[in-house]
RNA sequence: CGGGGCGUAGCGUAGCCUGGUAGCGCGCUUGUUUCGGGUACAAGAGGUCGUGAGUUCGAAUCUCACCGCCCCGACCA
């Protein structure tokens, strides 16, 4: 490709709206432009690269065994309906009506779509197992789309489907495709790893997210340097033992605290009740149902765990006035002890299981309960984890200090079981006879998001540094003179004439620009591989080559193709 | 949706508080110049100051509403 025949409109300063690295590089380099908040426009290098981190995508599905199909974005309501998340996804649902007054989506997801077709089209445990997989724009009506492609509301996702007969099989079809995972984002030059994860709406059972190490990630990563636990904070759990019991006390006891709402102010004089030993009330509403949680005074409620145990669609802290007739005090005077509503349903954290000596809020303004021991004192109707780890507990597994630390999620693997199935009734016929419910998983990959990854993750004070395998061109020859009489510009058509017919990605910057301009512009996009061609290295018989990453070398003229298949072989220097 | 901020030329911005001629840098056009790291000089084009209403003799500037964008939170590939 010739520089002038394409589009790269680079942009010296940054627009204002691009807040994080990657988006502004994005917006510099000439790859995306914006249309509208969270929607975008991919530039001819932009779709380039987006393009060869698809067909990554595609290898590694394909060598996984898995077969590629193309569903529609337009979906009708009727298969959302059927599974449940019509009311469940609901807040991500883009709706449109058709002339007729029909209702339709956007998909934002492709369950429901392709459980239909294993319901149409697979009938015998001989066809199993299959894994289904497309590569296709998702809608998300997001409700804040942020830092470009990062989340967006239309976007590039690689979504894969497998159904298997037995839950041994579904284990293997996920282990393939997590397997596959791992190859895809090595092979984009992205530090990728996976850590355990919650299942959110999708449901299901068992999961895991390929994240990658960033500042400007969006999620929060427990892990173990040691044994190589790692999880998504919002599952994460620790070895950090439970509160200590210590010798039953007296009775429970009332003692005045007035104008005490807080657990610090409770933990200072005159009363010194260390927030260890406090138990700290939330009131919740799951669904429009209220709920009571307990949870040790120096620790923070975790909202995923608490939304994985309720199994509900939406939990949110309860305002101060609906808190008051329920319990009969504000909010840092509550407890579970006394004037409880017996239709309260409490959730305890097994952290202060057992533990005693406690003291929490009185349900009565101005007053707290001493000597509480739960066990005794308080009805609790379910246990669970429903803490939030923190940096330096130790590691569930190997007892040493776990770290946190923040990352993009670029791809979700999930055993779904039998959730879409049976709503859907894809079944099929086994060899007993039986008519079973196939035993699902399901893969998603944020290709637009991986994309944007791979520049949060390899850039420098100058540009973009593509990986090889995604750059839009992997060789940029930049002759310092375009006359076609010239030297330079001759050697550079030869260069690209050999390089092309190599199999090489090759653009010529045949721009009559000033050198520094070529070289900024060179640099800003990130092309791993400059050939520079200039009169004065040519008087030498000599040019230059310099990869994106590394020492600028002279080299003779007629070893430079070979220098320059050399790096690309080489997959490029450091 | 809650909280915060911002809308002035393609991009980045000044001007707004204290109402009166819309300014600068980059980019763009033309010419000269330069020719190995965003050259220099000159001449130019380009603006409904987000939209609408209001206050005023007069509004980019003050008031209100709306729209859009960005950041923090809930949601997620």
């Amino acid at each position: 490709m010739k520089w002038t025949q394409t589009l790269i409109p680079t942009l010296r300063e940054a627009p204002s709206d691009a807040e994080i690295v990657s988006h502004k590089l994005l917006l510099r380099a000439g790859l995306i432009r914006k249309l509208a908040g969270g929607v975008y426009t991919f530039l001819p290098l932009g779709l380039r690269a987006l393009r060869k981190v698809e067909q990554i995508v595609r290898e590694e599905m394909d060598r996984a065994g898995a077969i590629e199909v193309l569903m529609p974005a337009l979906q009708p309501p009727e298969i959302w309906q059927q599974s449940g998340r019509y009311e469940t996804a609901s807040n991500v649902l883009f709706k449109l009506k058709d002339s007729g007054g029909r209702e339709w989506l956007l998909s934002p997801t492709a369950e429901e779509v392709i459980t239909t077709l294993a319901a149409n089209e697979i009938n015998s445990y001989r066809q199993l197992p299959k894994n289904f997989y497309q590569i296709s724009l998702k809608f998300r009506d997001e409700i804040r789309p942020r830092f470009g492609l990062m989340r967006a509301k239309e976007f590039i996702m690689k979504d894969a489907y497998s159904f298997d007969t037995t839950d041994e099989s579904a284990m293997a079809s996920y282990k393939k495709m997590y397997d596959a995972y791992t190859r895809i984002f090595a092979r984009c030059g992205l530090k990728a790893f996976p850590v355990e994860a919650d299942t959110g709406v999708i449901g299901g059972n068992y999961s895991h997210e390929f994240m990658v190490p960033a500042e400007t990630g969006e999620n929060e990563v427990v892990f173990c340097e040691a044994c190589g636990y790692a999880a998504n904070i919002e599952k994460a759990t620790s070895g950090i033992p439970k509160t200590a019991a210590r010798e039953i006390g007296a009775a429970v006891e009332k003692f005045a605290t007035p104008g005490v709402v807080t657990i610090e102010a409770l933990s200072k004089e005159p009363y010194k009740v260390p927030a260890n030993r406090q138990i700290k009330t939330l009131v919740y509403i799951a669904d429009s149902k209220p709920i009571i949680i307990l949870i040790r005074g120096d620790d923070q409620l975790n909202e995923t765990k608490l939304m994985a145990r309720t199994g509900v669609v939406a939990v949110r802290p309860a305002t101060s006035e609906e808190i008051s007739p329920l319990l009969g005090a504000k909010p840092g005077s509550l407890g579970a002890v006394v004037n409880v509503p017996a239709d309260a349903y409490v959730f305890a954290d097994e952290r202060i299981r057992g533990a005693n000596d406690m003291t929490t809020g009185a349900n009565e303004d101005g007053f707290h309960l001493r000597n509480v021991s739960i066990e005794r004192d308080i009805k609790v109707h379910e246990w669970s984890d429903l803490r939030t780890v923190s940096a330096g507990e130790p590691c569930a597994k190997c007892a040493k200090p776990l770290k946190i630390r923040r990352a993009i999620e670029v791809g979700h693997v999930f055993k779904l079981g039998t959730k879409y199935s049976e709503a859907l009734n894809a079944t099929f016929l086994d060899a007993d006879g039986a008519r079973k419910p196939s035993v699902m998983g399901c893969y998603g990959i944020g290709v637009t998001r991986t994309l944007q990854a791979i520049i949060e993750q390899g850039n420098d004070k100058d540009g973009v540094i593509w990986p090889l395998n995604v750059a839009p061109y992997q060789v940029c020859i930049t002759p310092l003179a375009v006359a076609p009489e010239s030297e330079a510009m001759k050697l550079a058509e030869k260069f690209y004439a050999e390089l092309t017919a190599k199999g090489v990605d090759v653009i010529l910057d045949d721009r009559d620009e000033r050198p520094g301009v070529k070289f900024k512009d060179s640099e800003l996009v990130g092309f791993p591989i400059r050939i520079g061609i200039g009169e004065k290295s040519l008087a030498k018989g000599e040019v230059e080559i310099k990869p994106r990453h590394g020492a600028m070398q002279s080299i003779k003229v007629e070893e430079a193709v070979n220098a320059a298949m050399k790096l690309v072989s080489d997959g490029v220097a450091k």
